[in-house]
DNA sequence: CGGCCCCTGTGAAGCGCTTCATAGCCATCC
DNA sequence: GGATGGCTATGAAGCGCTTCACAGGGGCCG
């Protein structure tokens, strides 16, 4: 599993956008109790409801965070990618986890547990701020999700997640932004609030306009500007 | 403004969840530089985009945190009461305030500045991790309401939150809940995502089943097991 | 290589909510 | 004391989405 040394897993931590700020001697000891983990596209990383003490630092790959109702559908609150901390929500906060994480292609993880985090948070508060900012700035995350499915109606949802994702994932590629992520329709609707044959039939209306082109799964942006703007009406 | 010594401040603090694991010192610390502040009833404490590097401690009265599209519509994220810390996300996220937060009822805060909460957390580490479970509890909660918002139908989520309200609120009186707490239908229908008409449909359905008695405004639960059998099942 | 599974595409019907319109009630206000 | 504004009550019409049903394509697998 750890087939690195410390020296190594210290430099990837001090990528990871909360550790940035550490000092040489508090990434050590992080580096140093740290453990690798890998997993495969689809893969769980862990499920809503479970107990759970660690939390993991994304260091390639990106993952969802979604919960599932009792007869199936599903919601997907938000996507994540390297560079994130996640899984810190039920270390802080009753020990359970708040939603199902899984795999969106293959990912690399660093597991950090808890007690080793709060010492490090203890031997330098600044981190606790960083930790606590990456929070914050989830649930401003889910806020703004929130409100989108209920001010917005489907059309509107669906050009502001592509333009979301575009800006995330876009590679610039002939002129059309392409959005490096396979999403399928049903995925793409649990991320807007909708089904898949609403996402479908949207999807086509956009691309008779011209202004995106889907292929294999992969989503491009030929033109941002009219999305943009049926983003900014009431819908 | 302030009209009480620091000696009352600070037992008013350590009554507040967050802070009552603090030492003394540390009570004394935030105690006397803290400010009292009061609220009357649907007058608002901050506003959503604004820039505020304030967080508050709620001593008394009950506030809504909600947000408003361009058209008008409200929804509301949670409603909040005395011992909770409000206003913390913006301090420790890019100091913009992610809701609109108005006072339900008068209300009594305690005005906690931003450097002094650092501090704090800087001499004891522990009021991070409580601060942090504070956070994530909200981040849970949204995301809880966005899951019945986009699973369940309002007969079902309607239930539920009168159901939540009776047990954060209620006041037992005569074999049955009054949940105390004035909220006029259109409130009601801003925290289940729905229109005043269908929240008061929905609401004298309940009524003629005998289940829930409202009047000037006080709604009182007669019978809890009918409606938690509700949020049961798919409907 | 035929079968299976997962994905996309599309139309028809239905339903749960919104929107709109209208009415009455109660409190407050000059 | 009549007027004004905010709340509740209720019905009719519409619409945006879901649900259901079915068809076709592509990739993987024994």
């Amino acid at each position: 599993m750890s087939d690195v040394g410390t020296v190594d897993r210290r430099t990837l931590l001090s990528r990871v956008f909360v550790f940035a700020g550490l000092g040489e001697s508090e990434l050590d000891l992080l580096a140093e109790r740290t453990v690798r983990k890998r997993l495969a596209a689809r893969e769980e990383l862990f499920h809503k409801g479970d107990q759970g003490h660690e939390a993991y630092a994304v260091l390639s790959g990106s993952l969802k965070a979604s919960a599932t109702s009792e007869e199936g559908r599903e919601i997907t609150f938000s996507i994540m990618k390297e560079g994130e901390v996640i899984g810190e929500i039920a270390m802080l906060y009753g020990g359970r986890r708040t939603a199902t994480v899984t795999a969106l292609t293959p990912v690399e993880l660093l597991v950090i547990r808890r007690r080793d985090l709060l010492e490090v948070m203890r031997r330098q508060p600044e981190m606790a701020v960083a930790v606590m900012a990456a929070v914050a700035e989830r649930l401003a995350h889910v806020s703004e999700v929130m409100e989108d499915t209920l001010f917005r109606n489907l059309p509107n949802r669906l050009a502001r997640t592509l333009l979301v994702l575009a800006d995330e994932y876009g590679m610039e590629e002939g002129g059309a932004l392409r959005i490096d992520l396979k999403l399928s329709q049903t995925e793409l609707g649990n991320l807007v609030g909708a089904t898949r044959e609403a996402v479908n039939k949207q999807m086509r209306a956009f691309e008779q306009s011209g202004w995106v082109k889907t292929e294999a799964g992969v989503v491009r942006l030929l033109e941002r500007a009219p999305l943009e703007s049926l983003t900014d009406p009431a819908g």
